[in-house]
DNA sequence: CCATTTATTCCCCAATGCGGATTAATTCAG
DNA sequence: CTGAATTAATCCGCATTGGGGAATAAATGG
């Protein structure tokens, strides 16, 4: 149990200030009074600290109120930049993909290693990840030492508070305690997200979802991935777990249970195309739905109804969601979605047979196909989330918990 | 969005040790402050404020420590009985329950009204609750103007914040302002809450989730509801909205998504049994349940395939809540359990077949044949959390929010 | 009756946020 | 060009909080 002290008081109208520069750009202090409601004076003694420890900057310029700009010209602060640097990547079975950000997310510099990784040894794939992290990073004209978080999101359930990923279609091991590993090997604390997670928070800091502190968003993948986004933050199953899409059960056939996954994975959707030559060697290289996408303005029928099918029992899948987290939003990413209007449309048709009446404005679907990049950045924010949070008053690099 | 002072720093520890002394019984200062790790100066100011609004009691004897006990010894604290009093109700289609309570949220009096209000007006509803809490109240030698807050717990898509019933099985119209409604007839605050959450905090407070922080519910009634605590709070989703689980989709049919409510609900097991007249008779007066059961123990066959059937349609529900919210126990309560074996082992078998293998040891499963009172028990609970958030010092009555 | 032990309270300090007064930096009127 | 007006930011003093250490209270044991 959390001792409420002066400490923590401070640390939360710290918290509070610096989130409301993030996301306000520019802002003067009399506007992050009135975002934050807390006094000008405490305004000002927090942004004082901010600025001596170097989080945010000064900026004379840029002062848009009203052209009738009488007295004392606001001071308007940011983020700075150079706060700090840290590494987001995002792992999927057929490509790694890199980047740098700064304080504020912007990315620096990325990197895509179009890399088949799945069932490696994990010592090969970390090596790969330690590889990739190290080149983004010279990419960037850093070193190492400039790095502050590393963050890696990887599809399967993985459980962020201790760093293990209990189980990924990536991995041939499960409850892999891959945070030490890849801490001990770049020595820079590194953290395991979700790769899901990593994209809602990327949503709710750059994406589809700036204006709201709760929404819902479902990645769809080679692996189905869901994020919630409760007050502002991630809502992580009680044990700290990683929710799996894929692993909803939408039925029981003859003599198996019938996962989502099965009806809606990539492998699903493509079928025994996945057989054929050319199509084949398209999937290899992760272009498997675009190229799937082509068939389908080619009307290929049974890619056709498959992603119909699939679209389906996604549509399900969401509605049940939005019945049990009520969220105003869902925002729905991933490859998958490169299969077109069929595919995108079967979901909303099935979305709305499937929602009750009673809920049925509740929530809004947005679709979204976010480039690779934006789930790399995705998982630096989840770095820098961390570092929010942590107290930055104390010089510690190690944030012990 | 909340700003911290050090009246919120009162507040969040206050709160604590209110809480801490709830849950441990009688119980000194000293282990207050050991268990929540405030100093003991503060937990002796504190509970000096405490003591002084009549929220708890000292209590001389009692100190069980090693029979050794040297030195000045403890006084004992706990709730003040007599600090509230509020009334809880369940609201059900074939039966209205209703509990008065304690501070300690103690039974003083509960009356159960076997009346089928179900699709009733609105008016004659309120009417029927209405004379329920005041028969109710005066059992418990009180009057109305004894009684510190009232909880409805009714079945359906509860939107607790506004004490909006967007949906309920025994309502005809939706979205109906129920909190107003009751509290201008009772002229005592009331609020609304649907009846699984209701059980929900029952089940923490005093039953099979005592010891968790933690947990899922699932109850199965005539309607079928979820509550899910998460860090000793209810999770309302992002608007405040309750959980129906009845609303969700288990697959497609040829021309209509199936329910789960529709494979799982009451009405769905005792199918075509209902339409019999002694058995009519049963579930008329809220028994069907237990009728069913005897039914059940003679070897009826259709009925034992339906039960069967709904058992292996929660097992999936359990399955996919256990997969999205990642409980450690998952508690299961409602009239539908009086089933008896085959039905709960029948949630078992499928469930287990289900869960996805990665996160098959998270979560526990426990049944639980909770008596009607302890629904209404449960609400009132509902209400009593209410009162202990809300800021005592201030004497106001109405805690506008 | 007094030493010992343990629980609780008292006294004082550091930190926090806030309100009001003060200072700073600009525009506008003349 | 100067001074009044206006708005932003800071400074000062206060009330409140939690914490540490000393002091006090209330029992036991000899």
């Amino acid at each position: 149990m959390k001792t409420a002290d002066p400490e923590l008081m401070r640390a939360i109208n710290r918290f509070n200030v610096l989130d409301t520069i993030r996301r306000h750009g520019p802002i003067s202090r009399v506007e992050i009074s009135e975002r934050t409601e807390l006094s000008t004076t405490t305004v000002s003694a927090i942004t004082a600290s901010l600025l001596d420890d170097g989080l945010i900057l000064t900026r004379h310029e840029g002062d848009i109120r009203n052209a009738a700009a009488r007295g004392r010209p606001r001071v308007m602060l940011e983020l700075n930049p150079e706060a700090a640097r840290v590494v987001g990547a995002k792992i999927a079975a057929n490509r790694m993909v890199f980047a740098v950000t700064n304080f504020r997310g912007e990315v620096l510099s990325n990197l895509t290693l179009p890399i088949r990784v799945d069932r490696q040894p994990i010592a090969v794939i970390a090596d790969l990840i330690e590889d990739g992290v190290r080149r983004c990073v010279v990419d960037a004209d850093l070193s190492l030492d400039d790095i502050d978080s590393i963050c890696i999101g990887l599809p399967g359930v993985v459980e962020h508070r201790t760093g293990h990923v209990r189980s990924s279609p990536i991995f041939r091991e499960t409850n892999v305690d891959f945070a030490s590993e890849m801490t001990s090997r770049l020595d820079v604390a590194t953290i395991v997200e979700s790769d899901a997670h990593a994209i809602t928070l990327a949503h709710h800091w750059f994406g589809r979802a700036r204006d709201l502190d709760d929404m819902v968003l479902v990645s769809l993948e080679q692996t189905l991935g869901l994020g919630v986004l409760h007050a502002g933050q991630l809502f992580r199953g009680a044990g700290g777990l990683s929710h799996n899409l894929g692993d909803l059960v939408l039925g029981v056939g003859r003599s198996e249970t019938i996962r989502l996954s099965m009806l809606a994975g990539e492998k699903a959707i493509l079928g025994e195309h996945a057989m054929d030559g050319r199509f084949a060697e398209a999937v290899r290289l992760g272009r498997g739905m675009t190229h799937a996408q082509t068939l389908i303005a080619a009307e290929d029928d049974a890619l056709i109804a498959a992603a119909s099918r699939a679209g389906e029992a996604i549509g399900l899948a969401v509605a049940n969601i939005v019945t049990l987290f009520g969220p105003p939003r869902v925002v729905i990413v991933g490859s998958s979605l490169s299969l077109g209007t069929v595919f995108v449309e079967s979901i909303g048709r099935s979305y709305r047979d499937a929602i009750p009446p009673s809920i049925s404005t509740v929530a809004e679907l947005v679709f979204d196909e976010s480039a690779d990049e934006t789930w790399a950045q995705g998982a630096a924010v989840v770095a820098l989330c961390e570092l929010y949070e942590s107290p930055w008053g104390t010089t510690g690099p190690a944030p012990a918990l």
